[in-house]
DNA sequence: TTAGAAAGTAACTATATAGTTACTTAGGTC
DNA sequence: GACCTAAGTAACTATATAGTTACTTTCTAA
């Protein structure tokens, strides 16, 4: 066994950095913990990336530039925060052309499918892969929110997948059971 | 005029903390700016609200405990990122009597459009209720995936708020929902 | 009018933090 | 094996930060 080895350093430092921003985000960052947790000199994470923001950006690119997207598939707790965490410091200052084209593939998949007639032709695609990714992101960055509605949260990766399937489901023309019998009042349901 | 006011002191702070907090953060407000901003001295800060922890849950309390909830309309982006800090913050753990009975009644409110027959008997409003809130708080916390889904920021606010009605209406039972609907169902009344 | 409490101020402190300096050690190459 | 470059270490520094101390000024109530 080598007593150096420059790519293992370099990935054990990027590791405890995905954990130690994503869990205390940039400014909760300490470069002396990430150090000590990964058991790597501090010099060297000045070595290896720069400066603090360097290093977070390394935790974008190793954890959210390749990471695969699709309509329905929720990101795990440390990506989704990781997101929100940068989108809180860097507003939408992000030209990410990694991810840009695992959003456009995720868009185009729902664009065939209201092709195929599973979605109203007047639906706006970009806006439904907004409400999708929203879904499945939110509940890791607020979970204060997902109790206070009364849903399972430990449930609730398998149960929103299933709940997002049957509302896209709904959304068929002609899907559906015939309408029950209405009353003339509409309740309001903003303001 | 009085020279003293310490109504007026305790909330100019409190004004000035929740604008530091909303945009930097709980680890990125420091206490020193808020004092600054607000023009009040740094010791009134702790003479009002004991520590940084307690002028942050005055500032969750001022905005979050007593806003109206309601299913379509979105907090606005001061609202949305406090939100966000909380939760990446503290969690789940939430024990707020007053948000509760806000968001319980916008589930009633959905509760109630399902049983009016606007909604599928089958979709559990909970989670329906998630997927709105989440839709209208993310654009607030990720901005950067708006830009990258091909959604024009700047015109959000308006254009999801018609989306979400457009797709609560493709969800009503037996609508079809076409590109332009051919026929305006009457309401039939009920015999 | 005056005592005492509450409001307000400025300067201070202990500590934690990002980033550096000055150095040692390993490993490949001639 | 001598030499050089890259990897690695430990101790250091300048500064920023939450929180305090010791003090002055205003208000109120008896």
């Amino acid at each position: 066994m080598p007593k150096r080895d420059p790519q293992a350093t370099r990935s054990k430092i990027l590791a405890a950095a995905v954990q130690s921003f994503s869990e205390a985000g940039i400014e909760g960052t300490r470069i002396d913990s990430v150090a000590k947790r990964s058991g790597a000199n501090k010099r060297m994470i000045y070595h290896y990336f720069g400066d603090k923001a360097g290093l977070f950006e390394a935790v974008v690119e190793a954890r959210l530039e390749s990471r695969p997207w699709s309509a329905l598939a929720a990101p795990n707790a440390t990506d989704a925060r990781l997101m929100a965490w940068e989108g809180l410091h860097h507003g939408a200052a992000t030209t990410s052309t990694a991810r840009q084209r695992g959003l456009d593939a995720m868009r185009e998949v729902l664009e065939e499918r209201r092709q195929h007639g599973l979605l109203p032709n007047g639906l706006n695609v970009q806006q439904l892969a907004l409400v999708l990714l929203s879904a499945r992101l939110l509940p890791h960055i607020c979970p204060q929110y997902v109790g206070l509605l009364g849903v399972d949260a430990a449930q609730l990766e398998v149960t929103q997948a299933s709940f997002l399937e049957q509302l896209l489901d709904a959304l068929k023309p002609g899907s559906g059971a015939a309408p029950k019998p209405r009353v003339k009042l509409k309740p309001r349901i903003s303001g």
